[in-house]
DNA sequence: CCTTGATCTGATGCATACAAGGAATGCTAA
DNA sequence: TTAGCATTCCTTGTATGCATCAGATCAAGG
């Protein structure tokens, strides 16, 4: 079959949206997909639930839970806090590796974007979070932002708020700013540089999503910069 | 026997210290003495697991487990920067019902630290903090909290910690100080008074531990503020 | 036609039997 | 005496059967 354990290659099946919202997720039919018995299965859907991906109606059923849009304002607020006490904490430990690996992303993103490629903006953009935390040489923190951002089914949201228009380079000034503040060595200005570029961040997602629920393709006439 | 669900009890079990560190939670033992079998006990094990109060060793056992310095302080950063989230968010909201509560809350701590109770006080620093994450209105931020606090043990800490000379004094006013942020609406400032008292906190409660390891009682010599 | 009720299906929740592996113990040999 | 090893015990991991209950379906009455 595939590759990984049951937890993740269901967690994969709910995150990547291959199992869209609402859907039963039958213990029975997954014991039978998997080739193994309901109690792994079930242990696994327990585990999602506690990470927030899926919804256990007891005595009915597991559903791919759909996040409201209240959770979803919640979350980047969670996201804003944890990613600035990353940059914060990664710019007061001098020069690791982390740092040279953002110096080398960023510099990819500016590539990418001259080449206007949005898609492979969008991977660049998840390492660079993803660094970003790693860096801060946090496990707790780690393992917490890990959390939301299966809450926020990243990959997606990302991608389709790069497709606004201004935001991809917006986007990438706001990368170099972070990585400017951390270089110098200024947790207060890494935090807040990072916390800004969620939001901003946050603010075009929402946009995105609006646009979306309009129906199909993001529109050329953008409001934001 | 005892009142709430499985998972409740078991999880009061680690945080409260009757099972102290390292201790073997054995599935049939656990299952006997709360009457079910071992199937619902596996299942609050594998979340007590997932919120990192106990370890699992595969095929082993499962085990209470103790946070090492280096989790401590992890997990400090991170209280520092979520309850400097809720504060914030606290400060926008304007007139609500939790504003009323920690008002009534730091009259009540000044009352116990006139009597000098320093146990009542504990108390009411745990109502404080937890009235702060409520009044924040952000569910996320209030669940992932609570992962926190049941790691840190929190009341034996903070216990802990208010004996140490001065701390109860400095506490106090660290409290009015974010309440005063808080009620001028300040959002910044809230933020920033509250991640003052949490680093003031942690350096506390870092000072209770070396002098508990000295073994025994807190000395009557304090070195800090 | 709509509402209301019983029935029936299918899902989970729990209990239990069996399989598999790690750790301690005791035995043997050097 | 001690090092090495086999064995035994005790643990979790998995599979499966039964009990229970939510929700759908269908029929009967207004």
């Amino acid at each position: 079959m595939q590759e990984g354990t049951i937890l993740e290659r269901l967690r994969d099946m709910v995150v990547s949206g291959s199992a869209p919202p609402g859907e039963l997720l039958g213990e029975i039919a997954l014991a039978q997909e998997f080739e193994v018995s309901r109690t792994p299965v079930r242990e696994a859907l327990k585990q999602l639930e506690r990470e927030g991906l899926v919804e256990v109606r007891p005595r009915v059923g597991t559903f791919v839970r759909k996040p409201t849009e209240r959770e979803i304002l919640e979350l980047f607020q969670l996201k804003e806090s944890l990613e600035g006490l990353a940059a914060g904490l990664l710019a007061q430990r001098g020069e690791v590796a982390e740092l040279r690996i953002l110096r080398q992303n960023v510099a990819d993103e500016s590539a990418v974007v001259e080449a206007g490629d949005a898609r492979a903006y969008a991977t660049l953009v998840h390492e660079f979070h993803h660094t970003l935390v790693t860096g801060a040489d946090n496990q707790k923190l780690a393992e917490h932002y890990a959390l939301l951002m299966n809450q926020l089914a990243y990959h997606r949201i990302v991608t389709q708020t790069l497709a606004l228009p201004g935001r991809l380079g917006a986007s990438l000034s706001e990368h170099g700013r972070i990585l400017a503040a951390i270089e110098s060595k200024d947790a207060l200005a890494a935090e807040f540089a990072t916390r800004n570029h969620v939001a901003q961040s946050r603010q075009a997602a929402t946009l995105a999503r609006i646009h979306e629920h309009d129906g199909g393709a993001v529109p050329a006439t953008g409001d934001q910069a």
